[in-house]
RNA sequence: GCCGACGUAGCUCAGUGGUAGAGCAACUGAUUCGUAAUCAGUAGGUCGUCAGUUCAAUCCUGACCGUCGGCACCA
C-alpha cells in the first residue's frame, strides 16, 4: 500500500504496486501523455519502475532539463540501433549524452564519413517512427558477459567484466535491438523527437587510451524540438563568426604559415594589441610588489637536467646545437629553472621573501602536431609569468594576494566570471603526504579567504604541488586554462635555492609557479573571440578612423589625425576617394570602434561626427572636446582608476 | 602522435584526365558624393610539396608538409 507524495505536497495511495505510468494515468491523460520519466526519491529512473514503498515522486516532463539529459542519451541508443542495421559487423561500445548532444564510438575497420549520416538519420527516423518501449532486465553477470561475447560484442563483454562485483548489471530492449545500460530511459524511442543532427565523425580511443584501439565516434546533437535545435545550430554560426582565425585574418591582426607551424607572425595591428596587453600586464605587475627580469632563451642542458626537465620533458622541448661545440642547448620550455639561478645570485635572506620575479618569458614547446590550434596552441609563446619564493607560512597570504590581481586583470579584460579548478595531489608525486596536506591545506583556505569556489580535480596536481587552474571559455565552447598557481617544494630543492632565515640557519624556500593570462597568445585568442573583433578602446589596435567626405576637407582632416595622435591615439586617416557609405562600411567591417568623419561642415567649424562602430547615432563635437573625451575613453582601466582614485 | 576531412588568385569559393574561372580586394582612370558597397578598365595562379600512373595530371595513386574537427597530450 504505498503512499506517494507528489510535489505539491499532496499524497497518493495504492492498492499494491504501481508504477509511474500507472500513478501518471490515475492523476490524469494530460500528465500520462507527458511523463517521460520519474524521480522517484529524487532518483531519475524509468517511468516503468515499480513502487512498493511510501515515496516521493516528481515526474519529469519534456519541459525539464532532465528530460534533455535522457532525449540525448536515448538518442545515443538510436544511433547505435541505426548503425547496427546498415553495417552488421559494427560492435558498440559506449554512447552518453554530452553537453548539446551526445555521441557513440563504434568499432569498425572502416571508419564512418559525414556522407554516411543522410542514410543513418533516416535509419534513426524510422526507428523514432516504430516508437518501441525501452525495456530495461537485470542480467546474472556471466550470462551477460556470455550474451554479449556470443553476439561478437567484445567490447560489451570487457565494459561488464569490469564493472564492480556490487553492481546490477541492466540491460535496455528498444524493439529487438539490446544494449548494455545503466539507463534510465524514456518510455520509447519515439520520445526522442525529431530536433536532432548527425554533426561530425571523430577518432576517439578506447576508454580514452591512446595504447587502446581507435573507435569511430559519431557526434550528434538533440534538442527537446526543432525550435531549439535550429536556435543551437544558429549559435554555432555565430561562434564561428566570433573565431578569432577568422577575425584575426580579417582584421590583419596575424597569420600563421606552415615554414613556422605553431608560431605566430605578428601584424602591426595585432601587435598593438599584444603590446596593449603587455603594457597593462607590466603596470599591474609593478604594482603588485613584482620585480620583472628576463632570463636567457638557449639553455645548457645541464641546467635542465638539474631540473629534471630533461628527462620528464625532453621530447617537447627544441634542441639546439653548434657545430663547433660538443654542447646540447634548448629552448627553454619554461622560465622556472632560470628564475631559480637568478635567486640563487648571492646570499637570499628571510627578509627579502616573499620574493616575486616576473617575467614575460618566450617559451617554446614541441606540441604534438594535433594539438595545435590558432593561437590558443602553439608552439612558440609568451607567458606572463612569474615565481613566488616564499615560506610555507606565506603561501596562504600570497595566494589571496594572486587571486586578487587575477580577478581585477580578468574584469578589467572583460571576464567578470571564470571557473576555478583545485587539482590535489596525484598517485606519483614528490614530497612526503605531510607537506602535501599542509600546501593543500594553505590553497583551500587562501580560496575560502578569496571567496573563490572551486571544482575539485581529484589527483591532476603536478608531481611537485597542487595547483589551481583559472579557465576560460572560447567562442565554440572549449575551455582554455588561462591562468594558473603552483605550489612548488622540489624545484628548489633540485636547483638548491635557499635563504638564510631568522635562526641564521639555511632554508628552502617554496616556490609558487604562477600566471595571469598564461600566455599572451592565448589570452589573447580568446580576448579576440570575447569581443568578436571589437575592442573596448584602450585595447583596440586602430582607435578611430578620420574619413573625409570631400577632398576640401583633406587639409582639415591630416589635423585631426594629427591631433588625435599627439593625444595617444591610434588613428587611420582615409582621404580615399570613395563615398562615405563605403568608407563607413570598409572601417565597420575592420572594427574600428569610431570614424570621425568630417565634411565642409566640420572643416569650417572645426568640429568633428564621432559615429561609433554599430551604432548608427552622429556626435558633432568641437575638435578638442572630441579629443578629450576620446582620450579620456582610451586610457586603461588601471591607469584610470589611479586617475580617480588620488 | 592517432582517426577523419581538407589544401585552386590577397580573401571567399566554383571547376575539369587535354596546363583554370567568379565575386570581393589590389592597381589605373573617371566620379567630390553627408554615415555599412560609385562606375569603367587592368593586372593577378608551377592549382600545398615531392614522387608515381598516363601520350597528357590541378584532377587518379602514394609519401610528406600544413590546416580543420575530434581523441590522446597540455609536466
Amino acid at each position: 500500500m504505498p503512499a506517494i507524495t507528489l510535489p505539491d505536497g499532496s499524497v497518493r495511495r495504492f492498492d499494491g504496486a504501481v508504477t509511474g505510468t500507472t500513478v501518471a494515468a490515475a492523476i490524469g491523460p494530460g500528465l500520462a501523455r507527458a511523463a517521460l520519466a520519474m524521480k522517484l526519491d529524487g532518483k531519475l529512473v524509468d517511468l516503468s519502475t515499480p513502487i512498493e514503498h511510501d515515496s516521493s515522486l516528481v515526474f519529469v516532463t519534456r519541459k525539464d532539463e532532465a528530460a534533455l539529459e535522457m532525449i540525448r542519451h536515448d538518442a545515443a541508443h538510436v544511433l547505435a540501433e541505426a548503425v547496427q542495421a546498415l553495417f552488421p559487423g559494427t560492435q558498440v561500445t559506449i554512447g552518453p549524452s554530452i553537453e548539446n548532444g551526445f555521441y557513440y564510438d563504434f568499432a569498425r575497420n572502416e571508419p564512418f564519413t559525414p556522407e554516411d549520416f543522410p542514410a543513418i538519420e533516416a535509419k534513426m527516423r524510422e526507428i523514432i517512427s516504430r516508437n518501441a518501449p525501452f525495456e530495461r532486465s537485470v542480467i546474472d553477470r556471466e550470462e551477460g558477459i556470455a550474451f554479449f561475447a556470443a553476439k561478437g560484442e567484445k567490447y560489451k563483454a570487457e565494459l561488464i567484466q569490469d564493472l564492480p562485483k556490487s553492481e546490477t548489471i541492466t540491460l535496455y530492449k528498444q524493439g529487438e535491438w539490446i544494449d548494455l545500460c545503466r539507463g534510465p530511459h524514456m518510455r520509447g524511442t519515439g520520445d526522442v523527437g525529431n530536433a536532432f543532427k548527425l554533426m561530425k565523425v571523430a577518432g576517439a580511443y578506447w576508454r580514452g587510451d591512446h595504447r587502446n584501439a581507435m573507435l569511430s565516434r559519431i557526434y550528434g546533437t538533440a534538442w527537446r524540438d526543432q525550435k531549439e535545435l535550429d536556435a543551437y545550430l544558429h549559435m554555432l554560426e555565430e561562434a564561428e563568426r566570433r573565431d578569432h582565425r577568422r577575425i584575426g585574418k580579417d582584421m590583419g591582426l596575424f597569420h600563421m604559415q606552415e615554414e613556422a607551424a605553431g608560431s605566430i607572425f605578428w601584424h602591426p595591428k595585432g601587435w598593438k594589441l599584444y603590446r596593449a596587453a603587455e603594457d597593462y600586464m607590466r603596470r599591474r605587475l609593478d604594482e603588485g610588489g613584482y620585480q620583472e627580469v628576463k632570463t636567457p632563451q638557449l639553455v645548457d642542458r645541464a641546467l635542465w637536467e638539474a631540473s629534471g626537465h630533461w628527462e620528464k620533458f625532453r621530447e617537447h622541448m627544441f634542441i639546439a646545437s653548434v657545430e663547433d661545440e660538443d654542447k646540447l642547448l634548448a629552448l627553454k620550455p619554461m622560465n622556472c629553472p632560470c628564475h631559480v639561478q637568478i635567486f640563487r645570485q648571492g646570499i637570499r635572506s628571510y627578509r627579502e621573501l616573499p620574493l616575486r620575479m616576473a617575467e614575460f618569458g618566450a617559451c617554446h614547446r614541441y606540441e604534438p602536431s594535433g594539438a595545435l590550434h590558432g593561437i590558443m596552441r602553439v608552439r612558440a609563446f609568451t607567458q606572463d609569468d612569474a615565481h613566488i619564493f616564499c615560506t610555507e607560512d606565506q603561501i596562504a597570504s600570497e595566494t589571496v594576494r594572486f587571486v586578487a590581481l587575477l580577478s581585477s586583470v580578468y574584469a578589467d579584460f572583460g571576464f567578470p566570471t571564470f571557473r576555478v579548478k583545485f587539482s590535489d595531489r596525484p598517485a606519483t608525486r614528490a614530497g612526503s603526504n605531510e607537506t602535501w596536506d599542509k600546501a593543500e591545506g594553505a590553497l583551500r583556505e587562501a580560496c575560502a579567504t578569496a571567496g573563490v569556489e572551486y571544482e575539485l580535480n581529484p589527483g591532476e596536481g603536478a608531481f611537485y604541488g597542487p595547483k589551481l587552474e583559472f579557465v576560460l571559455r572560447d567562442a565554440i565552447g572549449r575551455d582554455w586554462q588561462c591562468g594558473t598557481l603552483q605550489v612548488d617544494f622540489v624545484l628548489p630543492e633540485r636547483l638548491d635555492a635557499e635563504y638564510v632565515g631568522e635562526d641564521g640557519a639555511r632554508h628552502r624556500p617554496v616556490m609558487l609557479h604562477r600566471a595571469i593570462l598564461g600566455s599572451f597568445e592565448r589570452f589573447l585568442g580568446i580576448l579576440i573571440e570575447q569581443y568578436a573583433g571589437r575592442f573596448p578602446l584602450w585595447l583596440a589596435p586602430v582607435q578611430a578612423a578620420v574619413a573625409t567626405i570631400v577632398s576640401d576637407a583633406d587639409d582639415y582632416a591630416r589635423e585631426v589625425a594629427r591631433r588625435m595622435q599627439a593625444a595617444g591615439l591610434s588613428v587611420k586617416l582615409d582621404l580615399s576617394n570613395q563615398k562615405i557609405n563605403a568608407k563607413v562600411r570598409e572601417h565597420s567591417l575592420q572594427h574600428v570602434p569610431v570614424i570621425a568623419v568630417v565634411g565642409r561642415k566640420e572643416a569650417e567649424q572645426g568640429t568633428v561626427a564621432l559615429r561609433r562602430l554599430g551604432g548608427e547615432a552622429q556626435e558633432l563635437l568641437p575638435l578638442d572636446e572630441a579629443i578629450r573625451g576620446l582620450a579620456e575613453e582610451a586610457t586603461p582601466p588601471d591607469l584610470r582608476r589611479a586617475k580617480t582614485s588620488p
